[in-house]
DNA sequence: CCCCAAATGTTAGACAGCTCACAAACTATC
DNA sequence: GATAGTTTGTGAGCTGTCTAACATTTGGGG
């Protein structure tokens, strides 16, 4: 009852179970630390488990055969990632690397399933989250369709917006510092063209570039000249009680 | 207990219920038909509901504001869609219709949510039909980031084939006729170079191509040929109980 | 404070794939 | 079996984006 399985009380996944639930889901699962930039998993990799990251925060990328990368998604602290495992995936498909020092637990497939059989309210988060990121991909995909380059550009800002939006004087800032070359990585584009759409947008007065950050100036400006709604920017930034340190 | 809900029953996900709950399944759902080329919901449309559909085919797609087409999915007989209005998307984001005669079975969101509440293995059922579709949205992302129009029509067709594949004398038969137009809508291409690339292929006896319809010669060569693994072609095709008439 | 690595900025040239325009082949229908 | 609609074939431009090759700026670690 000491405070070792913090993290598992703080996953909203997880907040509703009893004390003897989370216990077992306790003892069956393992922590461990990485260091920046390490692997979690890799492609091909053997996958009967569910990852939780505790802190720090992991990138799920693809990689072409000529190295080109495909930027899949950003886990934060609190999330689960390596879910599909849960549906049966057998092997998994991408890289999750860590893009600074975290702390992840590993559940066993068993004992999620377990947990789910017991628990509806585990099951439909659970689904829930699958559910969510597919709405994301497919969201993805229509952008990355018949859309220039541009314009993918933007619906990745406002998408980030939704996410990792906070306030700032001057407009809307994101809690995400990105390179180009991620960004690039996003949109299925290369870093030259990003660094050359932002500057476009720079000078048209939708936003402020600074190394690493981005700062929204119009936001609905910027929604509309995609023909898009403007994201719902959430008071206060979500999932406060994890904050990675970066301001 | 006549065969009034026979498309019930023959639904995988529904096919382990007791006759009670297929009872209030049945009283609580409305079954329409849909000429060819009808609209069942477009976005913007409230959802609250899931679709079966009990017999026809239906595509899934996207329009762009210039009028382009992402064909996102198709449905066929047996299977849900809809379907993300379980977890809480109260708007439809894309168009259905039908593309042929189809019968059609609208589940109301209460309905569907208590028996999922009531029924742990439905719950599953649903999860996995999510979670599936979202995979195939993940690969088909990594497809479309970076890859030559050629490696994305393979991709394609490989997909196609694990999916409808059917034996043929000469290889592997699909058993979905969709124009060069139809299979540009997937890749994010145009009717005019899917046709030249087709022809590329043909030239290479990786296929044979007649009017809406290809023959595989050589799956694995053409997997290869991209660096995928040979798809899983079923013996016998996927869901023989509800063909769809087309030979 | 200095140095190195990372990130950003900029441009010319190349090219895959798009647009547009038209012809030919097939097929459903009356 | 004539006719209209759909599907496929082909080619000549055009263009957005990538490639490649630099220069410049920035921030963090020793």
């Amino acid at each position: 009852m000491d405070d070792k399985y913090w993290y598992l009380k703080r996953c909203e996944l997880f907040e509703l179970l009893e004390g003897t639930q989370i216990a077992k889901l306790e003892s069956q699962s393992q922590v461990r630390t990485f260091d920046r930039k390490n692997l979690v998993y890799l492609p091909d990799d053997e996958s009967d488990s569910v990852l939780l990251l505790a802190s720090g925060r992991v990138r799920i990328y693809h990689l072409t055969p000529e190295g080109k990368e495909t930027l899949l998604a950003f886990i934060d602290p609190g999330e689960l990632f390596g879910e599909l495992s849960i549906i049966g995936q057998t092997e998994r498909e991408e890289f999750a690397e860590t893009m600074e020092k975290s702390q992840i637990v590993k559940i066993p497939g068993n004992t999620i399933r377990e947990l789910m059989a017991d628990n509806a309210s585990v099951t439909m988060g659970v689904t829930k989250l699958i559910g969510l990121r597919r709405q994301r991909f497919e969201r993805r995909l229509k952008s990355l369709m018949f859309q220039p380059n541009r314009d993918r550009l933007i619906f990745l800002l406002l998408e980030l917006a939704e996410r990792y939006a906070v306030p700032h004087p001057n407009g809307t800032a994101l809690r995400i510092r990105l390179s180009h070359q991620e960004m690039a990585n996003i949109i299925g584009s290369t870093r030259e063209t990003v660094t050359v759409v932002l500057g476009e947008l720079r000078h048209e007065q939708l936003i402020e570039v600074k190394r690493r950050q981005v700062i929204i100036k119009n936001i609905d400006r910027l929604a509309s000249s995609i023909g898009a709604k403007p994201p719902n920017i959430p008071a206060r930034p979500t999932n406060p009680a994890f904050r990675t340190g970066d301001t």
